[in-house]
DNA sequence: GAGTGGTCTAGACCACATC
DNA sequence: ATGTGGTCTAGACCACTCT
């Protein structure tokens, strides 16, 4: 494991065990380098995983202090639960499997996952539930030859760790788009909505740390369970 | 300017004019180096700006490459307005003021902005139009002790140009939280939005680099016109 | 094997807050 | 004035791809 994910890992792991509690001053820089026996740029990267992700604070000419992540209430990280810190919060999530056949990319789909028409892609609509609640609806595509041999009990758990641990690819990044519109019968059925209730769409294009596009797909919710968390960096 | 941000600002540029067109390998970091007189860790600074924002992918042993920019459509990005490549994008935001006053902080609004109850917090509402569509209802409290002196025609343009030009604060990160509910007559009245119908609300709580908190606000946005974009970083 | 990008170190210099 | 975190450099070593 890389040093600096190491050393970001446990002064997360010592904020969320109350370690280091809001507010509190972290050891400077320099104290850290001699506590993980490392450099100032790798500790420099460390700490900028934890500003990134909204842990700590750095003020230069005063110190690192714990930010207050009480106001991150974790249950509501539906749209970003494969992210680092919350994925094994959901520990009771499963997937009813409603649609999985191989199909023939049209032009929107081949456009969106950069291949050609009629290439052969896993067209998936999954129905999934927290704690018994369901919670959205999965459309998703992938292409058959970045991700051969899906089976059906790959859908049932997670795409997302037989792709890391079976085939041993790396997933990078995400570009997503969320956008609402009028529910048709078939979010009506999975999300429990009324006639002219709208969604909300969680649209995704992910890439691997090849560049290579191995998902397009759209996370449906119903409006009033919906919510999404981010961190945006400005100025 | 910081070199790294310049020189990550000019290859940007250089991919918005086609100059590196999508597809296309990149000068290596070591030709990219001597290019613009830097060092490795420095271009490798600059680069990751870029990785970030999308534009480009780097592969070990092979190169970096421009990432098809065209999926991303500048328009689309109305809630993170204020983030760095699309900013000038929108020439023409106007704001019409509907409440600028000073109230005092109830016990909801002084737990977000993390001040004491009763403390004087300015309380904004203005209605946002993009080519006289309106495009959003933004409802924004901030600590008179943070951003001192706000006069109406600062709400007229960019709070956040005064705070950064004028007051000299350096704007660091929002923590944006997106959700849906159903319109009330405000919304409804200046989101053009019927009876019943959701809206779509970006609330954020925004930092300044001091790690104060000089913002919570709410945008609210017609159901069928929002669209928000953003990169996650996966796995 | 040669060359790529990624990690890590050591150290200089700077901007900024006040330990 | 001292010490903080931020930037930039120079160089070693490694993992990975293929020029």
């Amino acid at each position: 494991m890389l040093k600096y994910i190491t050393i970001a890992n446990n002064i997360r792991d010592k904020i969320n065990n109350n370690e280091y509690v809001y507010g509190q001053r972290l050891p400077y820089e320099h104290e850290l380098c001699i506590l993980y026996n490392c450099n100032k740029q790798t500790m420099k990267k460390a700490l900028a995983i934890l500003v990134k992700e909204g842990f700590i604070v750095r003020r230069r000419g005063s110190g690192t202090y714990v930010k207050d992540s009480k106001t991150i209430n974790p249950i509501n990280y539906s749209s970003v639960i494969y992210t680092r810190p919350f994925a094994n919060l959901y520990n009771d999530v499963k997937s009813q499997v409603v649609e999985f056949s191989v199909i023939q990319a049209d032009d929107f789909i081949a456009s969106k996952l950069q291949v050609h028409k009629d290439d052969f892609i896993y067209h998936i609509i999954r129905s999934r539930y927290i704690n018994d609640k369901p919670y959205s609806l999965e459309i998703t595509y992938m292409p058959i030859n970045v991700i051969p041999n899906l089976r059906i009990d790959h859908l049932e758990h997670s795409i997302y760790s037989y792709i890391e641990n079976d085939l041993n690819l790396k997933i990078q990044s995400g570009h997503k788009k969320i956008t609402s519109s009028i529910s048709t019968p078939l979010e009506q059925k999975y999300l429990l909505l009324r006639e002219n209730e709208p969604f909300i769409q969680v649209e995704q294009i992910a890439y691997l740390s090849s560049g290579v596009i191995f998902e397009f797909s759209s996370s449906r919710h119903h409006f009033k369970d919906f919510e999404f968390h981010t961190i945006v960096l400005l100025g």
